[in-house]
DNA sequence: AATTTATGATACAATGTGTATTGTATTTAG
DNA sequence: CTAAATACAATACACATTGTATCATAAATT
């Protein structure tokens, strides 16, 4: 009935649909690439493809949380040594965009991009959310966990994202600087202001 | 052979072809969307939509200018009023996003979304950069005009749209004034710290 | 080694796409 | 106001894509 998602097999596909959709859709865009382009380019039958995904946006989606796994991954290798500076996760970020930076670009792909860009930002937000968690009580915290994650997370992922779509006008080191100095110090030290002089909003009921 | 754009049937057909778009956007969603759907909510022939678009996207990509001159009309009259608490033009949009913005539902749309979101983020990112140019002088600040308003811009839009798409979990006038002021306070100040310690990067020579 | 099961090959109905053709209705221009 | 120009509707067609089903085979699990 059910998948064993365990069995090589099945990992041993899903991986090759993976790599094989990125391809394509590097190549060729996401409305262009049929179902059935993927399964050849995987060397599989199409049908299989059905057996895993229900559609094209399931397969992206799982992309996706693979690329992002290994973007936290590679993150927290340097995050431990240098964590102190605070600037490193996103910095690891930046540079890989820089590296082998195919798979960002998909960041702007008109199609796909919606997709990438909102599981991007609320799988950063997530991560935010749950450093907050560890660090700071709801008391202590001036404005709810989830608005300031996905505060920061949004403007960090859009911010990338303008930075590949001007054509990188600054270094990675920068960027990842000044983009976790923006969203921790707040715009109005940029403008010269040592505090800005008004304080938070009462944070309301949640609703829902 | 070419079309004449200015013949009276082609502009009310093509405003017909719009506006049936939208709405069908707004029930089903862009990819349960079919030609022959916008055509019979359109009153029209299938034939007629290919003989002034070439697919979906591009009349897609000819409705978002006249989506987004609603939102700017919207906002402008309240900004007017209002602009020197400073509030006022995001609190105008979240309202409109609650009251019957249905339209900005599509912000959250996974392929109308993304080319709304980002002609939307360029847009307040443009009217940010240039207020910021008015008050400040290069030297003045303490990162580059255009990455600052991108900044602010992209945590704005970005968290608008969490807004919408969590089913809009605080009032749209704590989400304005959080919404500013995280960008403007900074988010060390939602922890509790006076003063975020550690300074700017140095802005580095602009490249490309 | 035996059993389980994911895969490949093939087939099929349903839907959507893009183009062509011809007569009709409407707009434009003289 | 009339005639020419042309956008539109109706219909048809070839083709691609989707989603599902069946059954034999190959691979992995136990």
């Amino acid at each position: 009935m059910s998948i064993n998602q365990s069995d090589l097999r099945v990992i041993k596909t899903k991986r090759g649909l993976r790599e094989a959709f990125i391809r394509l859709l590097l190549e060729k865009g996401y409305d262009a690439v049929s179902i059935q382009d993927i399964a050849t380019e995987a060397e599989a039958a199409r049908v299989t493809f059905y057996r895993h995904y229900k559609n094209k946006e399931e397969l992206l989606v799982d992309c996706i949380d693979v690329i992002y796994e290994d973007i936290a991954k590679h993150s927290k290798q340097v995050s431990n040594e240098e964590v102190q500076q605070g600037f490193s996760p996103t910095l690891a970020f930046y540079q890989q965009i820089q590296g082998d930076g195919e798979i960002y670009r998909l960041l702007s792909s008109s199609q796909a991009g919606h997709l990438l860009m909102k599981r991007l930002t609320e799988l950063v937000a997530e991560r935010i959310r749950v450093q907050l968690e560890v660090r700071f009580s709801t008391e202590q915290l001036l404005a709810p966990f989830d608005i300031i994650a996905f505060h920061i997370a949004s403007a960090q992922i859009g911010l990338a994202n303008w930075w590949i779509e001007n054509a990188q006008p600054y270094p990675p080191e920068y960027m990842s600087q000044i983009s976790f100095w923006l969203s921790l110090a707040g715009s109005a030290r940029a403008f010269g202001l040592e505090k800005f002089p008004i304080g938070p909003p009462e944070i309301p009921e949640k609703m829902g």
